[in-house]
DNA sequence: AAGTAATCGAGACGGTACGTCTAGTCTTGAA
DNA sequence: TTCAAGACTAGACGTACCGTCTCGATTACTT
């Protein structure tokens, strides 16, 4: 009586972790940011809409920040990886379309958002959204903007990791305050904050 | 203005508003953020700290958001007005600085740095933001740009509202991630994103 | 405008404590308890039947177990006061009769068996239970049979306390163990007990 | 009997119960009940303490209730059995007097009160409660009694099985209110409740 | 000797109630 | 009319147990 691949439904839990809850659990925070913002982002409505124990979230996750920290991680490394091959100013310009569009249009950006917001009111919040989202990306920035400096593909005239800031700020802001991001935003801070050779000798102006 | 007899402590109310309450409440609130973080500042809280009923809040602010307004309107307006005076690049970036220090070192700081995180969690509050202080403001400053580009002191890439946001952004963003703000980015966003008449036929590069 | 005596349908409480909450949790709490058993007493369930906040509950009462000691001592008093007028046996027989009928119909006899039940789990219950019913009462019984004593009216072997035990024990056993209580238990109780005058020169052998 | 061998400490189950799991959940039982009374008797805790899983508990016990009346039976049988041999009037004094040494003074007479107390809350508990206990025990007291009498050893007043409660209750009762169990009140139950046949025709008024 | 079956400790799971906390509404009584 | 005080409904918080389940290791009876 071979068990001829039937699905098997639901395949309860037991002894070890289950994935299947903890995919309910990220989707389930994503969701209810998106829908009902922030203050609908409870654990007990999180633990309702993914058909899940509470004792279940507070068994993995020690606060619903490090929940909304996981599926952001787990997100944007998949939506916009910092670029490694090519150091050059247009890709670049091509991770600042994509941080853009992120936060603009995907669940996750929300996310972003909420967690910077969130760092204001609580300063462990803070602490744990550095370690775990912006330093690690930020070293990967760092890396990528040394490169295209040492390449000569670009010359900013402040230090890396300011000159990051210079470039991601404006985006950020924006996305915080509800303005619109054009691309024309990232096109001029690239060109006229790290002067890519290309546009070096010919200054807008003319 | 007699001081006429030694305060006689706490003067209890009569029918009309009572202004120690208004100014203990506001106090209070200012008080707490400094204090305990944003967290720790409950309706309840500001109540006992300012010795005050809760009703008496909630008669006169629909929310403790716009308690937080009303100090910051006033304090910002006071330690950092924007210039009406000279529109040059300098007095921009005299401007930029100032905002800066407010961001970093006064407590009001803090207030507004808390109502851009509360605006992710509310709407409600992201649209008192905008009315109360963010839009009365940008109006000023894109006056003052405005005037300073005719005046042919600076010549933004950027539209009116995008360029200030492009100073501003990087600012606030910094200050929201507790990094610091040196001179040098202000210095850096005024040369490069304005184009001040003095830098414009020297661009660093020579 | 004259309001024309129409019912304010729900007063709203204020400042003071509301008498119709403390009642309806009573109330609920004695249903639930006839209802669902002692399992279904939560102070949850009793809130939810009430239509009272949790916070109500803990607010005015200690615990469960407080409200249901508020529940029987009014009760009690009501249904089977311990008589004060004659001290015969008769009297003593009829009392005997009303407590059989309290715990076998009356809500409120469940009541004072799921206490009993419940003082054997928590010491504390034990001490309240004491305090607030089965001492006040035993008073009050001490002194009946004593005056019962002293007019002649009946002579137990046993001392005041011990002789109302031998009386009630039976009853309270038999109840709490699912048995009925018929009267001829009282009867013999009394007569073999507590030998009153009447029946005293004419044992039953004859 | 050689002891072969030092113990091997645990000898990890294998196919057959554990006798070694089974003893370990009874202790436990029983230790809890006397540390922490019937309040921290939950079958985590037990799991806990006899190092067992709770499924071993489950599978062997349809509920805790169950695990006291295994330990309830073993013991009291052992303790106080129902004498057979003798029908008199001192025997079944004698047997009262070993209840109530039973109830005050043996840890599984504490479970029986807690067994009496769980029965007013589950009526599942009642029903096993007779049938596994109070049932059988009674069926031996009322044969007792039915042959005491037909010796004409004793005479009650009432029929067998309300006789006997008249006897068991106030001892009952004095124990689940925690009272002391003087020797004269079973002395006085058995004079005045079954007239045995020495004191029958000597009433003690005279 | 290998396979089958039942045991065990461990512990994750969906639930329910706990007792505490804060929010925001409402009422009283004094000034 | 204002205020302090504080009771009220509502509902989230994080914890403790409940009873069910699955896991992997450990025996003992089969065959």
């Amino acid at each position: 009586m071979p068990a001829t691949s039937s699905q098997p439904r639901r395949q309860r839990s037991g002894n070890r972790r289950d994935e299947a809850a903890r995919l309910a659990v990220l989707h389930a925070a994503d969701d209810l940011l998106a829908e009902h913002g922030f203050g609908g982002l409870t654990i007990e409505a999180i633990a309702r809409r993914a058909g899940v124990a509470k004792q279940t979230i507070y068994r993995w996750w020690p606060s619903k920040v490090e929940i909304l920290l996981d599926a952001l991680v787990e997100d944007s490394d998949k939506r916009f990886p910092v670029p490694t091959a090519e150091p050059t100013a247009a890709s670049i310009r091509d991770y600042l379309y994509a941080f853009a569009n992120f936060l603009a249009t995907d669940p996750a950006g929300k996310i972003l958002l909420a967690l910077i917001a969130e760092a204001q009111h609580h300063a462990d919040t803070a602490e744990r959204l550095h370690k775990r989202y912006l330093d690690p990306r930020r070293a990967q920035e760092r890396e990528l903007l040394a490169r295209a400096v040492s390449a000569g593909e670009v010359s900013p005239a402040l230090d890396p990791d300011t000159a990051m800031d210079a470039l991601v700020g404006p985006i950020v802001y924006r996305a915080l305050t509800g303005a619109p991001l054009p691309r024309e935003l990232a096109d001029t801070l690239v060109r006229d904050l790290l002067k890519p050779r290309s546009t070096r000798q010919q200054p807008e102006a003319g």
